[in-house]
DNA sequence: GATTTCACGTA
DNA sequence: CGTACGTGAAATCC
């Protein structure tokens, strides 16, 4: 047959099924192969060079790992699961579940496997498959068939992958229908999560040693023992309690107890958050040194040397799970505080010798995103400039700062408006983004479920809490009308985002550059010291690149502020 | 033991 | 100037 231009991957145990094809067109039986994880391997690399396929997989995560772990570099995927949860919002995606809705079945007549008790007999539905049927006689995916158990069967590994290409080619269709851009949507959130895979693989690199004296500044020596440590916690907890002459027993763990000791001093607080005491900062030394005994208590539990030994590994470079979207909006989430590491241990973060990072974060991405997605020719203009508020608050006849809060009043609150009559003006000044905006709101308040630009749905039918009653639903509908329009920003940013990160991906690992850490507007990427400059330039490229593809459009600009640094904490600029 | 609440870091 | 996420400690539920 001709080169295949698509590759359906599935795992089970020690084997690995590849089915080569033409897409659309039914692949040839004798050119399936189920092999050994190690010849598997190696004929993927052999494909990926000679024809680089899209791999199309249940989801890269279940099929991709190994590959990504032997170092294989995959230029194309397709990640059902990742479609799926563009297609019908939230972040279920099991193969049962993408393969119904990509064949338009409804969920309510899932086949369930047998459990083997005796109320199979009244749960079993009676469209059960035949034992070497990858789907029942009513269509459904078999329940079964994502085990190990049935996967070990003679062939159904090999029909178990042929079945994602059936089901791409379904999925294909039903995003064709619901967005202009869902194809390619899905197909730039498939290559982020294959991303996901590499970010896991390769880590943050960390600088042990600069990492260890930040912490020991808040958290104190390493103890040496538990008594060691809870002698450093009691000097911790003292430096505030011996401002509370009296309630040296307070808990300070205990937010209960912490507003019982604060009211003792005479500081009357709802709750012992830190915006709430913040204000109070000055009134007694007890707050201030609660608010400090807070920061460094953050980092001593949440990111101490227990959070150091457990995530850092011996090469130096810290590792979490990731995920290309979250069950909302779709942004990229990330585990063991890669996402939320605090701004004092950024220096922490370091390039290894003779590399350096390249920092590239989007510069107003929100806004610009407004003018992409509701279409409006006027605020696109503004998009031209570096500072897009610059235009706005001409055309506005008010200062930058005004502008500002105007504008992202608009796009995610407006309820404890200082905005006001600079609100009304942008309402007549961009009829179109704000129209956008309130639609965005009003089907959140009824709600309606919306989709992004790119196609997600964003649901709104999450169930309300038990026992909310009447007074109660305006708050919640309300919430739900600012939560559509943020989302419809917020999601639509994180598409763009996703697209920039593949096209970096894709332009500059000639030149060993490897993304490190994606923070939802921020890209940093490690690479050979020599080739810095090149891929700075490079990832620039590719956001023109990738955000004309994204938008449609040339009328709205993006901007990067992309710099070589070698710490994280470096300046911007 | 699992879930919820509070608190706080990031964007 | 709102939304989202992940984490840990204590309280609470079962």
């Amino acid at each position: 047959m001709s080169a295949p231009d698509v590759c359906a991957v599935a795992l089970s145990g020690n084997r690995i099924a590849l089915v080569p094809a033409r897409s659309g067109h039914a692949p040839a039986a004798d050119d399936s192969r189920v092999l050994p994880l190690e010849e598997g391997l190696a004929l993927m690399a052999r494909l990926e060079s000679e024809d680089a396929p899209r791999w199309v997989c249940w989801s890269a995560a279940a099929a991709l790992w190994p590959a990504v772990r032997a170092g294989l570099a995959l230029r194309r995927v397709w990640d059902l699961a990742e479609a799926h949860r563009l297609l019908v919002g939230g972040w279920e995606a099991t193969p049962q579940l993408v393969w119904a809705a990509a064949h338009g079945l409804p969920r309510s007549g899932l086949p369930q496997a047998p459990s083997g008790d005796l109320f199979d007999l009244v749960a079993t539905t009676g469209d059960q498959p035949g034992p070497d049927d990858v789907t029942t006689p009513a269509g459904y995916l078999r329940p079964d068939a994502d085990t190990d158990e049935w996967l070990g069967g003679d062939g159904h590994l090999a029909a178990y992958a042929q079945a994602a290409l059936g089901c791409q080619l379904a999925q294909t269709g039903r995003l064709q229908q619901v967005s202009p851009r869902g194809i390619s949507c899905a197909t730039s959130e498939s290559a982020a999560s294959l991303l996901c895979l590499e970010l896991e693989r390769d880590g943050l690199p960390i600088d042990r040693a600069a990492a260890t004296d930040l912490i020991a500044e808040a958290a104190g020596p390493r103890p040496e023992s538990d008594a060691d440590e809870r002698e450093i916690r009691r000097v911790r907890d003292q430096r505030v309690l011996r401002h509370a002459p009296g309630h040296e027993d307070t808990d300070l763990r205990n937010p209960a107890h912490v507003r019982e000791l604060l009211a003792s001093a005479g500081v009357h607080v709802p709750n012992t958050r830190k915006w709430v005491l913040e204000p109070y900062r000055a009134t007694h030394p007890l707050v201030a040194a609660l608010l400090d005994w807070r920061r460094d208590e953050r980092i001593a539990t949440t990111y101490g040397y227990h959070w150091l030994d457990r995530h850092v590994g011996a090469d130096d470079r810290l590792r979490g799970a990731w995920s290309a979207c979250d069950g909302a909006a779709g942004r990229m989430t990330a585990q063991n505080g890669l996402h939320n590491l605090p701004a004092p241990l950024r220096p922490a973060v370091a390039a290894a010798p003779g590399h350096a990072f390249v920092r590239a974060d989007l510069g107003q991405i929100e806004p610009r995103v407004l003018a992409v997605v509701s279409a409006d020719a006027e605020f696109a203009a503004a998009t031209r400039a570096d500072d897009l508020y610059l235009p706005v608050a001409g055309q506005l006849g008010v200062e930058r700062p005004t502008a500002k809060i105007a504008v992202l009043a608009a796009m995610y609150g407006q309820r404890s408006g200082a905005a006001g009559e600079a609100l009304r003006r942008l309402e007549r000044a961009y009829p179109v983004a704000m129209g956008f905006l309130d639609r965005a709101y009003a089907a959140g308040l009824a709600g309606r479920p919306v989709r992004t630009f790119g196609g997600r749905l964003i649901r709104l039918d999450a169930a309300l809490p038990p026992g909310v009653d009447l007074s109660d639903r305006g708050r919640i509908d309300s919430a739900r009308g600012r939560f559509a329009r943020n989302a419809v920003i917020q999601g639509a940013a994180a598409e763009l985002f996703k697209a920039w990160a593949a096209t970096v991906r894709a332009t500059t690992a000639d030149l060993g550059a490897q993304i490190v850490l994606c923070l939802h507007d921020e890209l940093l990427v490690h690479v050979p010291e020599g080739a810095a400059e090149e891929v700075a330039a490079r990832v620039e490229q590719a956001l023109v690149d990738s955000a004309r593809r994204w938008s449609g459009t040339d009328a709205v600009r993006f901007v990067a502020d992309t710099s070589v640094i070698h710490r994280w904490s470096e300046a911007k600029g």
